[in-house]
DNA sequence: GGGAAAAGTGTTACCGGTAACGCAGATCTT
DNA sequence: AAGATCTGCGTTACCGGTAACACTTTTCCC
């Protein structure tokens, strides 16, 4: 038996015409009457008919549906969230993903972008506006689409979606100091998209100094930010720095580890400590009390990257600087 | 400026030999001599050749590194831990992922894969080993190599890799009974992978049975398994069955909302009431008591997929059936 | 009713690799 | 020393689409 899957002439003979007339049908481009339609659609269904994509990327340059997606991680945290809505709008939109997933580690970008870069996307969503040397080098070479996301970019190199994480932060400051804490620490780690976690801590400090508080105490872990980095880094800061009465977590997994080291410190939130996290963690419901935290709106971030990068791709007017929401969330941790 | 990137045969020109040789080169397959081999790599770098996988791929049949992963979600349960594992081990090996998500709908699961056969790629992962009909024809007629994750099946299509479910339920279930309940629940969803949740299930109902217990009580949701799923299950099972003295959940992030409802019930566990969920997420760690549940070996899982995938692709010798672990850990709340 | 425009289709060339085969010169073998 | 084998490379054909253009035939319009 013939493994060999039926082409485009195949139909073509089949119906009688040419494989360009063909290639206009089942692309619905081009001329062709109703009666040639009905035709070759019959015999392209009779045949099973399956085109071939890589033939018709290869051959045409601008016939590629292929985009490009790189996120830190999908295991934890938003970006599973982010590229879920990114996936579904660009199926939707009758584009493939192809994903990668870099650990924060620029080496890692590099070394996925290159071997991307060889299916000849049609579009790329990256995670940061950071990259190495070599990743904009390529980048600039390649001259394709491309979306940034996580962190807002005023000058993004194409498109920017993302979140003011300075806000976030200084926001949240704000809320520490209504609050009446005045004894503030801090617990991240490394493992950071550049231009996130750190700004929003910026935006924090930069809160705190003008409220005339003194400076945060810091523990960053060199290490990845999840529950059980959270329950060591509250450990280790508060033995450092046990007279602190707040501390403000790089994401809501930490804060969640965070307040389950303090649980078993003997202090609760809030009244003895006031904890807080970002990124509005469904998990965070399971807390007795609400989780103070900023909410991000993961889903339409996704979404909103994914459509904006295809009307860049067929050149419909978007705009190149697009914000996502973040919303405080009081909570009763603080 | 030129946007085109440099061919094969521009690097063939600038080093003085034919395309032939420069592809033997690059793909270090079939002979050249080490100073053919130096001037090429010279020339290529200089130019900055990108190879165009689309052409190779579209030119050779066997030159595929596309794989296709579909998963019904990434955002909740363990398929992102999966999907990263899967994805870091096939960039390992030289693949490229690309992904899809059918939210447990199998109209969805035939369209992307109607999508994805169109990049004739080299293999491809699903999960569960239930498709419609049209499915099942378009994975004969492709004839790729093809793994099954998630539930493991003895006769499998290609290549199984999975848990043992009814195993896990039937674990359970005795444990249930050791720890002495007697009227037992189960809140669980539609939205689940044939094969898996029901096949806890029906695990769990057959140790009950075997120990002389009644039938648990069901409540199965129309929507996916989620915390505030979880949340209200248990409120309308005890609300129904107020005499229930423990629940088995269709996974962790249900029995964790399930807890939730239950303190603001004024239930505890396991004093009240008992709670198992399954799966073994991290953020179980918060609970004061350690969640009953099955631990499952998502990241194992994905790597062995992956591995399994490229031997069968690369016609190694490879078992077609292969068991992940699944660990029950008592913990502390039934 | 005759020229212009539109509709419908075919022809040709090409995208950038890889497989299959060929072939001259070097090396081995007995 | 003569055939056999190996080494290192080139040539040719082809993968399955799409762009660009050419060519009839029909329709339109003044």
């Amino acid at each position: 038996m013939d493994k060999r899957k039926p082409s485009l002439s195949e139909v073509a003979d089949a119906a009688g015409v040419s494989k360009m007339t063909v290639s206009r049908v089942l692309r619905n481009s081009g001329r062709f009457s109703d009666e040639t339609r009905e035709r070759v659609m019959r015999e392209a269904a009779r045949l099973n008919y399956v085109p071939n994509r890589l033939a018709a990327a290869f051959g045409s340059e601008t016939a590629s549906t292929l985009i490009g997606v790189l996120v830190p991680r999908l295991s934890s945290g938003l970006f599973g969230e982010v590229v879920e809505a990114i996936d579904l709008a660009l199926t939707r939109l009758g584009y493939q993903t192809m994903i990668g997933t870099f650990e924060h580690r620029p080496d890692q970008e590099e070394v996925w972008l290159r071997s991307v870069l060889a299916w000849r996307p049609a579009g790329l969503i990256l995670t940061g506006r950071a990259h190495s040397e070599a990743t904009r080098a390529m980048l600039a070479a390649a001259t394709v689409p491309l979306v940034e996301i996580w962190d807002l970019n005023t000058r993004p190199t194409d498109i920017s979606v993302g979140i003011n994480h300075f806000d976030c932060g200084h926001e949240m400051g704000r809320l520490f100091l209504s609050r009446g804490r005045r004894r503030i620490g801090y617990v991240g780690t490394e493992a950071d998209t550049p231009g996130t976690g750190r700004v929003r801590f910026d935006g924090f400090r930069r809160a705190l100094a003008d409220g005339g508080v003194s400076d945060a105490r810091q523990e960053v872990l060199n290490d990845r930010p999840g529950f059980y980095q959270g329950y060591y880094g509250a450990q280790n800061l508060l033995s450092r720095h046990p007279e602190l009465d707040s501390i403000y977590f790089q994401n809501d997994a930490m804060a969640i580890g965070g307040l389950a080291y303090c649980r078993t410190a003997g202090l609760s939130a809030p009244e003895d400590i006031g904890i807080a996290g970002w990124g509005g963690m469904d998990a965070a419901v399971i807390l007795d009390r609400r989780l103070t935290t900023t909410k991000i709106a993961a889903r339409a971030l996704g979404k909103t990257a994914a459509e904006a990068l295809i009307a860049r791709i067929r050149d419909e007017p978007v705009s190149d600087t697009i914000g996502i929401d973040a919303l405080l969330i009081p909570g009763e941790t603080v």
